[in-house]
DNA sequence: CCGCCAAGGTATAGCGCTAAACCTAGCATG
DNA sequence: CATGCTAGGTTTAGCGCTATACCTTGGCGG
């Protein structure tokens, strides 16, 4: 069915090693006019290398994994704001001539056998807690470069990308200290699942500290990423802790939960409570009022993800094998001064 | 590095295709000891088949392509409620032992190549209009199973799977009649992009037809499915047209930029211009009031997608070659009575 | 006039796997 | 006893490509 170099190398008149080093572009070897008629030949019939048989013969593939965490039967797990980063990753591989193979993983198993089976040059680990992460041995990823999103495990075996989450949280936190508020509630899911949650809660905690704010644990609430947890949250905590005058959370989807929540309970957003999201999904600007949040750099983090494993596959590593890019506060309209006593 | 058949084959005392055998699961060929004995080789030294091999010598390489548009040097165009459509093509593809390789296309030549190149078995054509399915032409495809999804293209050498989008327009628009509204925009992108459009619109233009409301071009405005665009067209069309009572339009994001265009008008949502979205976006849920839409199935699109595929790869095709899944008016907050006169 | 080198190739040997044809007991059958 | 059949393998011949070693020229310095 498909064209072949052999050919291409019988219609040339060379043999199949001219045409394979012509397509390759290895100028060295070959004259410019041999190169020129190949490429003619090449353009003529059609030609397509086979990627199997390069990736067998070259012992590379120019693929790249986008690993995924599948829990069991269920589907894929790309939060909104993960898919952009999935389009630029993609986008930048294109670019340097790469493939991206998508892969939902549900054991850990399957990180080795995907690595393996398909020869990877490469992976991006998305959305894996850290945990499974520093299970990676050695023996699992022989020389394969590993990128991991929004990681911190330092395990030396995966390069890391993440934003400054300690960061966007001092900068969501000292928002709402200076705006006045003493009672700042903070939600999010469990550390457990990352080491994310806890750097946003670290960088929380610790503008309290500076403001002389006494910390108080029970304002810290385990609750998932999702609309749903958000609005239990938001009907609750006005019972629970009726002095609370803002909350920090760990996702905008969260907190549109919990500004309805709150809304369901009788506050309102921000006369009431202050609410600060995570992420700027672009649904931050379409609620009303808009929600002020922490944006993080998403093309910058595609980028840094593709050029650290670029320089891993070239052999040229780095020392600064963890990037970690800046965030910014975006300032609209669900943080307020707190209501006068 | 890796281990091989090879390998596997002289720890065993056999030859190397009673291994392959085993490893396929041709049960008939190999006797139940040697094939238990080789189980456990091949667990024990953590044997992982090599795909490009399989694919090289097989033909087949198990692997289907997502094809996503990529205008340029841009990023990818997966809008949200595409993601999940993509999640669940993955999650049932990897059931059946197939893998994903997701690639953007920008020539119209790349489509081809990417099938050839990866000896793909089959390929998700996403987003792409009809104009580009329709160039496919037998000699891009020898024997790959191509399934476009939301297109209206007949080329039988693609199989189709889509929202019964003529009937969801029915549902809508029969709803804002049903009402009382009789001034009924149409708002959405260009018909030219994908025949989707194009059916939306006349399921618009029957129901209206139907109960003898006579049709106004000039209520139907060309807007981007995007939320600028809509927010654009929300605060001009009190102006244009203040007689108009309600609007349905082709995405909820267009919908609820509108809503925020009318308001920044002065006019309020469903009080004074009710509005019907389309797609039932997580995001339809979220706003304030919540989004009239209508629902498409997208699990139920997933399901099929790959239902023809393996069905077109098992050779056993069907005669219905475009599957069309039912849709459901869900009905929130932004639709309601005409305002009084 | 010889040795040597660079330029421009070619020949060979796989990469790891599978399809297909082939082999060989051992046994039942007419 | 020749025949055929089946179970349980083995052998052979690639799939399309690349790495590596090798082979020719012709030109040039010594």
């Amino acid at each position: 069915m498909g064209v072949t170099l052999k050919d291409i190398a019988a219609e040339a008149g060379v043999s199949l090693m001219t045409v394979s080093n012509v397509v390759n572009g290895k100028q060295a070897r070959v004259s410019a006019a041999t190169r020129e008629r190949i490429m003619r030949i090449v353009k003529e019939r059609g030609y397509v290398p086979s990627a199997s048989a390069r990736s067998l013969a070259a012992r590379s593939s120019r693929l790249v994994g986008l690993l995924v965490p599948a829990v069991g039967e269920s589907s894929l797990t790309i939060d909104p704001h993960t898919v952009e980063v999935v389009g630029m990753l993609e986008r930048e591989l294109r670019r340097l001539d790469y493939h991206l193979m998508l892969r939902g993983i549900s054991r850990h198993g399957e990180i080795t056998e995907a690595l393996r089976s398909w020869n990877l040059d490469g992976a991006v680990l998305l959305g894996f807690n850290d945990v499974v992460i520093d299970r990676l041995t050695a023996a699992d990823v022989g020389g394969v470069a590993l990128v991991a999103m929004d990681s911190y495990s330092e395990n030396p075996l995966a390069l890391e990308v993440r934003s400054d989450d300690f960061g966007g949280a001092e900068l969501a936190t000292r928002h709402l200290v200076g705006l006045g508020h003493r009672r700042i509630a903070f939600a999010g899911p469990a550390f457990s699942a990352t080491g994310v949650v806890r750097r946003r809660f670290e960088g929380y905690r610790k503008v309290l500290a500076e403001h002389g704010i006494g910390f108080d644990p029970d304002l810290v609430s385990e609750v998932e990423t999702t609309h749903a947890d958000g609005l239990a949250y938001g009907r609750r905590l006005p019972r629970e802790h009726p002095d609370v005058t803002a909350v920090f959370t760990t996702a905008d989807i969260l907190a549109i939960g919990l500004i309805e929540g709150l809304a369901a309970a009788g506050r309102s957003v921000p006369g009431d409570v202050s609410v600060v999201g995570y992420d700027n999904a672009d649904l931050a600007a379409y609620v009303t009022p808009k929600l002020t949040t922490v944006a993080q750099d998403l093309p910058g983090k595609a980028a840094e993800a593709v050029r650290l494993m670029m320089d891993r596959l070239a052999g040229r590593d780095r020392p600064a094998q963890a990037v970690s890019l800046d965030v910014a506060l975006i300032e609209r309209g669900t943080a307020g001064p707190p209501p006068a006593r």
